[in-house]
DNA sequence: TTGGAAAGTCAACAAGGCTGCCCTATCGTC
DNA sequence: GACGATAGGGCAGCCTTGTTGACTTTCCAA
């Protein structure tokens, strides 16, 4: 359907501006998109997890451990944006299974500093190397342009405040004021 | 950071192609992307079906009945992914509030039709309101080039079943094998 | 030394996935 | 007309992962 939007009956504005793209029947598809995109985004390391009796939660905690070795558990509360009773009880089976490693902050030690194990660092990579499959066979088939539009749009998309946080931490992944 | 994926050091691939939006680096950031983009999405919605008690589940089971009036539960399951007792107990709720009909299906009495009704699709107008409120600013915001590469990449990552199933719809919106 | 922040714990609850099993109505076919 | 397959509904019980609320312990800093 190359014409898709004009189902309402509108020609296109003047001024010479082509708003096809903003048509509601756009939208809708947008959104169906993200819905089974993002389904299929969790499929593959969902698998993985349901093995080892894990969920989605240990997955997202294991990543941003790994990312940003060292962080604090109120750190990791803010980019998941969960309560503390929630995620606690994920870290707590993380930590017990030997899988992540709390020690107590030197600056402050009422923080809990948190890094992956050998053993949570192999599951990690195990787990994002599926996820990583799925992507990067979809940035390589829709190409370097498409990428940028795709991220493009996320981007815009997010929450202001999110999306600070996630552009401070593409030039520094690693540079907090965690020491 | 304009160089991303150098940091393993590789040098552009001979043969002029510039891969260097495959990296690891670059994948990370997508998944992330992808990550708090979801987040951001569902939250409007969510805020309207927390007032009413109810969740996702009804916001999904809505949005398709309304896309295609007249479907059966077997197809909404199917688009859905569920299983049968998970959408039963949604679907319960819609009926007993009045928002989705269920009605005989005529070719098939085993079958069920499903329509909403007008408080339904007053409720579906509302929800999907936010949600498009939100895609189309951030749409406006990327603008069309960047919506087209949004679009390619997520459906190069959804199943090959889903990707069939979602690019059928696009031709033909309402044209199921029920009459 | 004292207030408050950080971390952790327990309890209870809800949504929404799942499996397993059973039931009825209906359809199509032998 | 009988029988198997299909569509749908219902019940029980499980799990993960989110929520509130209340409480304690630890520890930094004023």
């Amino acid at each position: 359907m190359q014409h898709a939007g004009l189902r309402d009956g509108l020609p296109a504005p003047a001024g010479g501006e082509n708003l096809l793209f903003l048509t509601d029947e756009q939208i809708r598809r947008g959104i169906e998109a993200m819905y089974f995109a993002y389904r299929a985004f969790t499929s593959d390391p969902d698998l993985i997890l349901d093995e080892i009796g894990y969920g989605r939660a240990h997955h997202r905690a294991l990543h941003f451990i790994n990312r940003d070795p060292g962080l604090t558990v109120t750190s990791l509360l803010e980019v998941l944006g969960v309560t503390k009773q929630s995620l606690n009880r994920v870290l707590r089976a993380l930590i017990e299974d030997g899988l992540v490693d709390s020690r107590v902050g030197r600056r402050d030690r009422r923080e809990r500093q948190l890094r992956l194990t050998d053993k949570g660092a192999a599951l990690e990579r195990r787990l994002s190397e599926a996820q990583r499959a799925r992507m990067k066979a979809a940035y390589r088939n829709a190409g370097p342009q498409a990428v940028a539009g795709f991220r493009q749009v996320l981007e815009a998309m997010m929450d202001r405040d999110t999306r600070a946080q996630f552009q401070s931490l593409l030039d520094a992944p690693t540079a907090g004021a965690r020491g």
